[in-house]
DNA sequence: CATATATTTCGTTATATGACGAATTAACGA
DNA sequence: TCGTTAATTCGTCATATAACGAAATATATG
């Protein structure tokens, strides 16, 4: 019950939400989400980290930056599985998803090396 | 979005999951989820409203009796489906649910004609 | 080593939420 | 009609949460 508890916590959340469905296309760093989400550092962070405990996402670090990903396929717990394929489902044709899905080819169009985008006004 | 997120928050909370695993074997009148939640009369029927308002249940009355039930099959929207469809597997043999469900024999038992308890002692 | 960058942690503040009891509403029964 | 019962609404309080900026941490670069 507290692990469903958490997963259910953590997507009840329309930022966490978002982020989520962003990573449906492949890893993003936090400089990313930062953009897209358009909060302060520290809020997507612990963002992150939610979603995180809860299992919804993995990361890794990498040099400087840290890389957010859905947890690989066969690492996924049955109820992490159940829980995204859902909010996949349901969300899939959302206005603000599609939105955010286009304004991240952008973002990532920006950083063909993947790295990230410095934040500065450009 | 909002619909999700309304129902993503609405599962956000162990009183509710319980109170909609309850419902699974039938509908039950809001005295009966008192009983089985140990919450005051009050609390509950905030509970209730905030899972009618997602849309994870709906309600009648009876008499003087509210009955909450999980929407019909062909009333439910896709997203409360799969929501649905996933907690219900998530938490089939939760501890929690289980004695929830063993103790709501108890509490059906006592009242075959589904009148509610008196809440009184006994 | 000092500086810049990316992220996290911490402290604070405003708002949201869950709990309760009291008051209110609705529906029966004497 | 008056009282009883079932449920809801309202007001209040304590706690949880989301937001931010400042400070701390980690990693690269000059």
């Amino acid at each position: 019950m507290k692990n469903i508890v958490s997963i259910t916590k953590a997507l009840a959340e329309a930022n966490r939400i978002r982020a989520l469905m962003a990573l449906r296309k492949g890893e993003l760093c936090v400089c990313q989400i930062i953009e897209l989400l358009g909060l302060a550092p520290s809020t997507v962070s612990k963002h992150m980290s939610i979603l995180k405990l809860a299992g919804l996402v993995q990361n890794r670090k990498e040099e400087r930056w840290m890389y957010y990903r859905l947890p690989d396929k066969h690492e996924r717990s049955a109820e992490v599985q159940g829980a995204l394929a859902w909010i996949f489902v349901a969300l899939e044709k959302d206005e603000t998803v599609c939105r955010d899905a286009a304004q991240l080819e952008q973002i990532t169009r920006k950083n063909p090396s993947r790295l990230c985008k410095r934040q500065r006004g450009a």
